[in-house]
DNA sequence: CCTACCGATCGGTAGG
DNA sequence: CCTACCGATCGGTAGG
């Protein structure tokens, strides 16, 4: 090849290299979740993105890496999102209820980020790990916190923390595998239900007798067990 | 190497042929839910069991067979103790608490089993598939069942069904992750924990206050809604 | 971004 | 149960 075309090339690449950076990590992400990280090969991913193998090196540099970015953007802007769903939110109850709700709803959003972040685990190197899991650790804090909080001033049954939180994130992680988006339900409305679920529980019984068999949504658990402001309303309805 | 020594080798083989058989399964799954199927290579079995690869083929049909005997046993086992857990229960309520007990228990006693079962599904071909998943929908139809006549005979709220059930099975299968052997709860604590946290998912407020904050054993779980051979007690307590 | 290519590993087989 | 071996695939590199 003459040095003209070689240049013509390396421009061409250039102005749609964000774009092609982009489909790398999109199609990998969706081969990863359907085929899995070892059955899926760089050749697959160059395939689906239109490009050969070599190519891919000038974005990526290396397979695990391009797993390890993944998932290291996943876990941590799940972090932020759930962070930001508590932040000014004082009452344990309802603390725990956002959590859910949001934790439930983003991974119906996010399915493949879901499976891949906790199927793949396994494929990063302890360097790589050791960068994931204190995030990890940190979503599990906020769920930790709240549980126990809620233990504290009395809305919540004194259940063993760890395992309950354990219980309600397994949960949470379960929805990616059979969440069918061409369903009837919305993430929304999948996240409210084990929300609800969740909150049944570990409240109190007293206030659930006050909740009856309605829906626990925010607006219901802040009548019963305030907003965190004030003295608890326990003796809503 | 002369007859003899031939011979004799192979005499030593089918003496110890069932032996090395039921090894090359326990380092198989405990390497499988480990390492993971793919990252775990028949050298790896191999050098574990003590013998060479092309050993291995005396006993197995290949790797990918080796993987699906692992799961079809594990999840026939299952479905199995699962079946005789609910077999003379009666009573919808009672049936739930003993599914949830009984498979926690289970896949805590046998993690790798569980871990490799859900996590390796995508390694089998098409066919091997059509085998395991009417297997696990005959465990989903249990826990279906449960759910549905405890709502049509009222002790449980009317939840979404199918919804429902996927997240109590995914509670489970979360277990495997998590519980660690050598911690401080055994098996049936854990269970008794997880069954506890579901029904008062389920269990209608008033069946709930009766309850009050006491752990919804099977013992009181009679109490509320009776055994099923007569009208529920739902003044209890 | 492409052509051409390599070393390593892997599941599996032949034959005794 | 072992020795010896193979074809295929894979992640990755050199060089333009």
């Amino acid at each position: 090849m003459v040095a003209d075309e070689l240049a013509q090339r390396i421009v061409a690449a250039k102005s749609t290299r964000r774009a092609t950076k982009e489909l790398i990590y999109e199609h990998a992400l969706h081969l990863f979740a359907t085929r899995s990280y070892a059955r899926t090969g760089l050749r697959d991913i160059a395939q689906a993105v239109g490009v050969e193998v070599a190519s891919l090196y000038s974005h990526i540099s290396g397979k695990k890496a391009l797993l390890f970015d993944l998932m290291e953007f996943g876990t941590r802007d799940l972090l932020q999102r759930l962070q930001a769903a508590v932040d000014e939110v004082d009452s344990p109850a309802l603390r725990l209820h956002a959590l859910v709700s949001e934790h439930v709803a983003i991974n119906c959003r996010r399915q493949n980020q879901t499976l891949v972040t906790f199927n793949e685990i396994r494929e990063l190197d302890t360097a790589q790990r050791e960068v994931i899991f204190p995030l990890r650790d940190q979503i599990a804090q906020l769920y930790l916190d709240a549980v126990t909080a809620g233990i504290d001033d009395g809305s919540f049954r004194p259940v063993p923390v760890r395992i309950t939180v354990n219980g309600v994130l397994s949960l949470e992680r379960g929805v990616a595998t059979w969440y069918d988006p061409t369903g009837a339900k919305t993430p929304e409305e999948v996240a409210e239900l084990h929300a609800d679920q969740a909150l049944r529980g570990l409240l109190r019984v007293e206030l659930l007798t006050a909740a009856g068999d309605r829906t626990l949504d925010a607006e219901l658990l802040r009548d019963l067990v305030g907003d965190g402001s004030g003295v608890p309303v326990d003796d809503a309805e």
